[in-house]
RNA sequence: GGUCCCAUCGUCUAACGGUUAGGACACCAGAUUCUCAUUCUGGUAAUACGGGUUCGAUUCCCGUUGGGACUGCCA
């Protein structure tokens, strides 16, 4: 066993005297007196910009596992990098989580006996374990500059070795006390780093929930723990301690943690403790525009993927959650169609079934997901929505519809009596506005392409009777188009494009039932000109 | 370069080692007493390649190719 630092060494390094022992601080946070099969699972962004669909998916999948098995789903910031940290990055992930009814049962702003669940404020909890490491010679100060460190990688590079701290180029991993008090002397802070001892000569097994066991060579390098600059964790001595003790018995997370995989099996294995089933799920990817190659949907790259983005648009939170939650367990759309109870949140979602490859995320499928969505939904409930979407993000929408939410309401109502018959052309609340725009007569704008015949839509307006049935309302056009030898379909459409400048609507006679006779007899006579 | 992951219609996927390789989206065609949408019917379309193992391979193994991730005191 190596020697570890002394007790007044380790207080010099850290600042301060750890503030728990380890034993304290598995009985501060015991193990959760929950029934078999709970899972306990985490969202752990960091607050670095805005909310993206990949992270979405990610707070879906452990919302789900954990809200079926009566679990507890937290939510926890990683707030360790201060550079990259972007002010309201926490308020955006809590605003999606409310929005999109994925609440965390603990987390930042919730109760929780396992906190604090912004890392920034577990600091006395990092040092606390990483003194009893520094004790035991499992890690150690590291005073390398980042100059060293480059002209460390730049050798390796040279030889063609793999980078990294380790073995030998670890140079600081076996200074004595006094050579550690002299460069604390000298007024330097040194970072702290693992003492490992795996050898990548060796394999290591590691379980994946969803693809089973991988052989990884071990890990060698002495990755850092704590960082420097500000005495915070890095992601990977984060992950072990607050994973151990906030209870996470699931650590559900992107594939890109799929090569520190063999690490952090290490660090539990290190500590003794029992580590978390891992599921590392595939990426969200597009085709790139320019390289016409596939690849990860990416925060910087490509803003349409942001949350806010989709909110924006109007999509249908649920919809969009649906698409999501079909590719992370693709039998929901099949188990949907053959049992219509089933919905979203009382769909249970199998581990083993979230899949390994990539995949594209197709618009096209989305927008499927949302017209079956919102042709399933109550008139009320459609009506609310987009009264809703409109007051928070389109003031223009706001202000036209403000005082006609009744009349809006009529005109969502169209084509929706029949079940079998709902007309699915709308998408999004934005696009469902723009959609029958022309009901408003602010908006309204008359075609002035089509060449309209003129004596039919006189014809008409001489018999035009708001409170005829449709028959009767069909049968005068009729009456027009044989009397000036048009096709019925004429008539109808010359009419459809002076009541709505378009030649593509629903159906004409519930148009005008919504419009009332004055704003139709305006418009009729407005194209007669 | 090194390590690791992945590979079924255009897309998302289903298939105890035995199926005419199934479904959904998209697309195309036809039907549905006014256009559009809806609805219905039909259609085009896939196991990357090469070796094994096996009576039999989409399925198991190896290799190749292709794609992806990681290789930071970022997560």
């Amino acid at each position: 066993m190596r020697q570890g630092l002394s007790a007044d060494l380790i207080k010099r390094i850290l600042g301060a005297s750890p503030k728990w022992t380890i034993m304290q601080l598995e009985e501060k946070f015991p193990p959760r007196n929950l029934a078999d099969g709970a899972m306990v699972t985490r969202f752990a962004p960091s607050p670095t910009g805005f909310m993206h669909i990949g992270g979405l998916y990610q707070m879906l999948i452990n919302y789900k596992l954990a809200n079926q098995s009566n679990g507890v789903f937290m939510l926890r910031i990683e707030d360790t990098d201060t550079k990259r940290e972007v002010t309201g990055a926490v308020e955006l992930i809590l605003d999606t989580a409310v929005k999109f009814g994925l609440m965390p049962n603990e987390g930042v702003s919730e109760t929780g006996n396992y906190g604090p669940y912004l890392q920034s404020q577990r600091k006395d909890i990092y040092h606390s374990v990483v003194a009893e490491l520094l004790a035991g010679g499992a890690a150690y100060p590291c005073f390398l500059t980042s100059d060293e460190m480059e002209e460390i990688r730049e050798n390796q590079k040279l030889a063609g070795l793999p980078t990294g701290i380790y073995g030998e180029w670890a140079r600081n991993r076996n200074l004595g006390e006094e050579e550690i008090i002299k460069h604390l002397n000298n007024g330097e802070i040194p970072s702290i780093r693992l003492y490992s001892t795996g050898n990548p000569d060796q394999k290591i097994f590691c379980k994946d929930g969803a693809r089973g066991s991988i052989a990884f060579p071990e890990n060698n390098e002495d990755i850092v723990l704590i960082k420097s600059n500000d005495g915070l964790p890095t992601y990977h001595f984060a992950h072990l301690v607050d994973d151990h003790f906030m209870r996470t018995t699931n650590v559900i997370r992107g594939e890109e943690w799929l090569p520190s995989l063999p690490l952090h099996f290490q660090l539990f294995r290190m500590m003794g403790w029992a580590p978390p089933v891992y599921v590392h799920t595939s990426t969200l990817d597009k085709i790139d525009a320019e390289t016409g190659k596939q690849r990860k949907l990416s925060k910087r790259h490509d803003p349409e993927a942001s949350v806010a983005n989709f909110l924006e648009y109007g999509w249908p939170t649920d919809a969009v959650l649906e698409y999501l939650l079909n590719i992370a367990s693709s039998g929901y759309e099949e188990e949907k169609t053959k049992n219509p109870n089933t919905n979203l949140w009382n769909y249970p979602i199998k581990i083993k079934k979230i899949p390994m490859s990539g995949a594209l995320f197709d618009m096209k499928k989305l927008e499927w997901w949302s017209r079956e969505f919102i042709g399933a939904m109550s008139i009320d409930d459609l009506t609310g929505k987009i009264i809703g979407w409109a007051k928070e993000y389109s003031p223009e929408w706001k202000k036209i519809i403000h005082s006609h939410e009744d009349y809006l309401k009529s005109i969502l109502s169209i084509e929706r009596d029949n079940p079998k018959r709902i007309r699915k052309d709308f998408v999004t609340w934005k696009q469902t506005l723009e959609e029958v725009l022309y009901f408003f007569d602010e908006l309204f704008i008359s075609n002035t392409d089509f060449d309209f015949n003129k004596s039919a839509l006189i014809a008409f307006i001489s018999g035009f009777d708001i409170s005829d049935g449709k028959d009767i309302w069909w049968n005068k056009i009729v009456e027009i188009a044989n009397g000036l030898g048009l096709k019925n379909g004429d008539v109808a459409m010359n009419l459809r494009v002076a009541v709505t400048g378009r030649t593509n609507t629903p159906d004409l006679y519930s148009i005008m039932q919504v419009m009332g006779h004055d704003r139709v007899v305006n418009r009729l006579q407005k194209a007669i000109g």
